[in-house]
DNA sequence: CGAATATATGAGGGTTTCCTCAGTTTCGGT
DNA sequence: ACCGAAACTGAGGAAACCCTCATATATTCG
């Protein structure tokens, strides 16, 4: 669809003295908040750059092109999504299915709320290039974590056991993804937390 | 975020003669086409044009710009799936809570599985433009709809009907939209239809 | 047929956007 | 204090894009 090379997409360099930490970081929060305020189809270089404070020429030492830079602020989030729920994996390792499943929407909540307006705003990122094979990435390895935790509860008598893991991911993932998109009001969010754990719940009680 | 004011995303004018319906629709498959092969942010009223093989002009004629010809284009997938949920609703009314969740669940996916392929690209238009509150908008009229159905369920002795059924409304929709927007495998799908209305039926059994 | 209406055309003006590059400023170590 | 490396600047070339309008063709109907 529009997908570049891959090369191409990589960070030109990485920042050897403080301040350009700073530029970078800089940046990327501009980002953030250029999608927020005016939507992907109006994030320009120009716009970044300026509310980040520095000049078009800085951003282009750090990403050869805007599409880079985008893929990097996505690549960022899902890392940090994954590895959140990785921890709370081990946690919940040995656990009967049932707390499993609720262990698992309650951290993939917990992931996303804080930032719930970076998310959003990248949700944006992901349609408008062909970034979905990524997210499809990560739902597979999210199933496979799933499953392994599925397999290891001592109540563990799944027909399917990685048709279950899988649901289940997409249940959680799509559930909240929704919810972030639409901008839920907080009731709704409290209502996500109540009942999201308990549906999980109910789902692999009934597919044991 | 980037939302024009109403007035002006509406059509310029309907067609009158034979003639003017099929360039409306070969604009309208052109659109999706270009949304699939490029991209939002490559579609261009140029390529569309092209591929619908009709000139520029023409597309000005029915569409006063751009975002009111994407804008319809999304209205329309709207209101086909709500009008295809009301009418599953009627037939699933006094029913039992299970099998209205159930039943529910495999609307929605019969409703979206058949254009796939428009949905996903669609899904790309919602996010570049500020069409979010849209569909938080169908988001809020379907729980109505389900929660209607489930109060006037037989067995139906819920604690707060409207979260179950705002919770259905986000589980189905939200689920559904992530298996089509990752363009799933076969497998995936059928696996989606026959766990969905499973977990939906669970759902509401322990809610109840 | 012939007038009135509906529909279609596409070159091009004006604007926006991406990204480069030659030159300047700041930093870190000696 | 000094120098090489790192970081920053921003005007502007080149390309892409949106939309208009003067003109041309098709359809309908008295």
């Amino acid at each position: 669809m529009n997908r570049p090379a891959p090369s191409l997409l990589r960070p030109r360099k990485a920042p050897k003295q403080a301040r350009s930490t700073a530029t970078l970081e800089a940046i990327h929060t501009a980002t953030i908040q250029v999608l927020l305020a005016e939507g992907v189809g109006r994030l320009t270089t120009a716009r970044v750059a300026e509310r980040a404070g520095v000049s078009i020429g800085t951003m282009y030492q750090y990403y050869p092109h805007k599409q880079a830079l985008l893929f990097a602020m996505v690549e960022r989030q899902l890392e940090t999504v994954i590895g959140f729920m990785l921890t709370a994996a081990e946690q919940l390792r040995g656990q009967d299915v049932g707390t499993v499943a609720e262990g698992l929407a309650l951290a993939w909540i917990d992931a996303k709320t804080p930032e719930s307006e970076a998310f959003r705003a990248l949700y944006g990122v992901v349609a408008e290039f062909d970034l979905a094979e990524g997210m499809g990435q990560a739902l597979a390895q999210m199933t496979e974590v799933f499953s392994g935790l599925l397999a290891a509860a001592p109540d563990a008598h799944f027909a399917d056991c990685e048709a279950v893991a899988f649901m289940l991911a997409v249940i959680i993932g799509g559930t909240v993804r929704m919810l972030l998109d639409t901008a839920a009001s907080p009731d709704n969010l409290a209502r996500l937390r109540q009942e999201l754990p308990r549906a999980c719940r109910a789902y692999v009680a009934s597919a044991r």
